[in-house]
DNA sequence: CACCATGTTCCTTG
DNA sequence: CCAAGGAACATGGT
C-alpha cells in the first residue's frame, strides 16, 4: 500500500489507536526490518515507552514516543516498502504470516507485517534528511519545481520518483499525475515550460488529494486476508470508486478514459509506465484536461 | 517455468 | 563529480 495517500490514510487510522498506549512487549521476528538498528538497541528504546503521536513525511510513518524519567522523547521511522502493512489487532488474535515486528500494548497488538520484507521500522531517522518537500505542503511551488527540473535531461516520469525532488510519489501516482497533466512520461524534464510545470504541480496535488479523499471509505483495520486486488486495498472494498481511481496505471491496451485510444506501457528505469499516447502530448493546445478532472479533485 | 509486482539503496558504467 | 541503468533485497500472483 505504499505511496503517500496510502501512508496518510494509515497514519490517520493508527494515530488514535496508538496515542497514549504503552509498549509492554517488543517482539522481533525479522531482525533485518530494523536495520541499521540492532534488535537489542531497538528493544531497549521501545520497551516501556509510550506513544504520543503518529505522523507522516513522504512515504514514511513517524512514531513519536516518550519515556518516564529522564530519558528524552524520541521518534521511530516506519516504511512499508512494497508490501508492508501496519495494523492493530486484539492480543489474543493469531499473528499473520510474514509478521516482522509486534508491539504488545494494553489488550492489543500493533503488528507490522510485510511479505517481502522490504519495509523498515527503525530508530534511524536519517532517511528524512534526503526527502524533498511535501507535495501538499507550502514549499512545493511551481517555481520550486521548475527550478529543479530545468537542468535535468532525465525523463519526467523518472524524475518524479526521486524522493529528493518531491516526497511521496511512487510508480502509480507518477503515471496518474502525468496523465492528468497531459504530459508524456518520456519527455526530458528540461523541456517542460513553466506552464507545463504548473499543470504538473496541480495534477500531482489533485491526484494525491483525490486518492486520500477516496480512501476514506477503505477499511484500514485489515488484519489477515488477501487485499481485494493487487493494488493496495482497492477493489471490492470500495467498488463504486474503483473505476475512477486509476486512469492509466495497469491499464495497458485498455481504452483511454478520455479518448478511447489504447493505453500504452513502456519501461523506464526498470519500472512500468502507463500513458495515453494521444492525450499526453506537448503539442500546442494541450495541457491540463478539465474534462477528466472533476471539481472534487480541486486541481486549480 | 517465465515474468511481473506499490520501494530504496548500492554498485557499475559512461 | 554526475547521470543513468541495473541488480539486489524476498515472496507471491498470474
Amino acid at each position: 500500500m505504499p505511496e503517500l495517500p496510502e501512508v496518510e490514510l494509515l497514519v490517520r487510522y493508527l494515530a488514535p489507536s496508538l496515542t497514549r498506549q504503552s509498549i509492554a512487549r517488543v517482539g522481533i521476528r525479522r531482525e533485518r526490518m530494523l536495520r541499521p538498528d540492532s534488535p537489542r538497541a531497538f528493544k531497549r528504546a521501545l520497551h516501556g515507552a509510550t506513544f504520543t503521536g503518529v505522523g507522516r513525511r513522504g512515504k514514511y510513518v513517524i512514531f513519536e514516543l516518550r519515556r518516564d524519567g529522564r530519558r528524552p522523547p524520541f521518534r521511530i521511522l516506519g516504511h512499508l516498502g512494497m508490501t508492508g502493512r501496519m495494523f492493530i489487532q486484539p492480543s489474543e488474535a493469531a499473528l499473520p504470516r510474514h509478521t516482522a515486528v509486534v508491539l504488545g500494548l494494553d489488550g492489543k497488538n500493533f503488528v507490522f507485517q510485510d511479505t517481502r520484507y522490504f519495509g523498515r521500522l527503525t530508530l534511524d531517522l536519517s532517511p528524512l534528511d534526503r526527502l524533498g518537500p511535501e507535495p501538499l505542503g507550502p514549499e512545493f511551488t511551481d517555481q520550486y519545481l521548475f527550478e529543479r527540473l530545468k537542468r535535468s535531461s532525465q525523463a519526467i516520469k523518472v524524475r518524479l520518483l526521486d524522493q529528493s525532488l518531491v516526497a511521496g510519489l511512487g510508480n502509480i501516482y507518477a503515471s496518474e499525475a502525468l496523465f492528468l497533466a497531459g504530459i508524456p512520461p518520456q519527455v526530458p524534464a528540461r523541456r517542460l515550460t513553466f506552464k507545463h510545470v504548473r499543470a504538473l504541480r496541480r495534477a500531482i496535488q489533485a491526484v494525491l488529494r483525490h486518492a486520500i479523499a477516496s480512501g476514506s471509505t477503505v477499511r484500514l483495520n485489515w488484519s489477515g486476508g488477501q487485499p481485494a486486488d493487487g493494488l493496495f486495498y482497492y477493489g471490492r472494498e470500495a467498488p463504486e470508486a474503483a473505476e475512477e481511481r486509476l486512469r492509466v496505471y495497469d491499464r495497458e491496451g485498455a481504452p483511454c478514459v478520455r479518448c478511447r485510444t489504447p493505453i500504452r506501457r513502456v519501461v523506464q528505469a526498470a519500472r512500468s509506465t502507463f500513458y495515453c499516447p494521444r492525450c499526453q502530448s506537448l503539442k500546442p493546445g494541450k495541457s491540463v484536461n478539465a474534462r477528466i478532472c472533476p471539481s472534487t479533485w480541486r486541481c486549480r
